[in-house]
DNA sequence: CGAGATTAGGAACGATCGTTCTTGACTGAT
DNA sequence: ATCAGTCAAGAACGATCGTTCCTAATCTCG
C-alpha cells in the first residue's frame, strides 16, 4: 500500500557513512546529504528521524557490515591503509563520542572487536596488553589522515 | 594612545585552546568564546581577525609553549594521561587538518617534534621506526578520550 | 477504476552561525 | 582641557543550520 520507496536504505546508509568519514559531523549538512545521497529531505527524516539518526545508522551499519571483514584482514596481518571504516571510527571517537553516549558505546564495542582480532595476530614473543596493537594502528591512521590536507582554509 | 587592552592576549589564547581541545571546532561557537573568555566580540575580531584566526593562534600557542614541556615529560618516560595539548592535537589532526592546510602543517610539525623526543626514550633493544612510539601514544589517548562521554546526545 | 497510503518536490520555519556596524565610554599624549 | 584613538557594549546583518509543513505525483489493493 502506498508508493514504493525510491532508494535502497542500505545503500544510502553506506553512502552517508562515506560522507561522515570524510568530514566532521557538523561539517556535513543535511543539504549535503540530500544532494549527495539523492534522497529527498522528507524521506531522510521519515526513515532516520533526524540527522543524528542517520549518523547513528551509518555508524552502526559500518560496524556491522564492514568491521568483520576489516578485522579479518587485520588478523591476517594485512595493511589496511585507507579503509573508510577506520576514518569513520576515528572521527566518531575523537569528535562525537565525548558528547554522545550512544556513539561512545558503539565506538567502545568496535575497540573490543578489533582488540580481540589483533590479539590473535602473528604471535609476538612477549605478551603485550591487548590494546597496544590497535593503539599503534589508530595512531598510524590518524597521522595518515592529518597528512591529506586537500581543500583550502574554509 | 587610546584605551589600553582589558585582557591578556596570551591568557585568552590559552583559554581558547582549552575550549577547542574539549569540543570540535564547529562545536565551539563565537558566542561560547565571547562568554567563556570574557572578551568582547569586537576585541576578538580586532585581535585575531576571525574565529579561524583565534583557533590558529591557540593551536600555535599551545604548540610553542606547552609542547616543549610535554615532550620533556614524554622523553622522561612519564605518563601524560590527560594533557589538553594532546587533545587539541588529536582534534586538529582528525578534524581540521584534512580541510585546512595551515592546520595540517602545524600538526605535522608537532609530530616531528614528538617523534624526535620519543626516539630518545629509554632505549629499546630493537630499532623500531621513529613513529611507533608516538603512534601508540596517540592511539592510547584517542581511546581514553572516546571513553569520556559526559553530555547527552544533543 | 477509484480509495488509501506513501513518496517526491520544494517552500518555509525559527534558531543559530560568523561577522560587521553603531554608539558611547575611557585613556594617553598634546 | 582637548583631541585622537582604542575599547566596551550590544544590536543587527545575511547566510546557513536542522527541521517541519503543504501540495502534488505515484504506487498498491479492493
Amino acid at each position: 500500500m502506498g508508493r514504493p520507496r525510491g532508494f535502497d536504505e542500505q545503500a544510502v546508509t553506506a553512502a552517508a557513512a562515506g560522507l561522515f568519514a570524510g568530514r566532521a559531523y557538523d561539517g556535513v549538512s543535511v543539504d549535503d546529504l540530500v544532494q549527495q545521497l539523492g534522497v529527498h529531505r522528507n524521506s531522510l527524516y521519515k526513515t532516520f528521524g533526524s540527522k543524528r539518526g542517520l549518523y547513528l545508522a551509518a555508524l552502526r551499519w559500518h560496524l556491522e557490515h564492514r568491521l568483520p571483514s576489516l578485522t579479518e584482514q587485520l588478523a591476517a596481518g594485512a595493511a589496511v591503509a585507507d579503509d573508510p571504516t577506520l576514518d569513520l571510527l576515528l572521527l566518531a571517537a575523537v569528535e562525537r563520542a565525548p558528547s554522545d553516549v550512544e556513539v561512545a558505546a558503539l565506538v567502545a564495542k568496535a575497540w573490543q572487536t578489533l582488540d580481540q582480532a589483533l590479539q590473535r595476530a602473528p604471535a609476538t614473543p612477549a605478551d603485550p596488553p591487548a590494546s597496544t596493537a590497535l593503539n599503534a594502528l589508530l595512531g598510524e591512521r590518524l597521522r595518515a589522515r592529518a597528512a591529506t590536507a586537500s581543500a583550502g582554509p574554509s
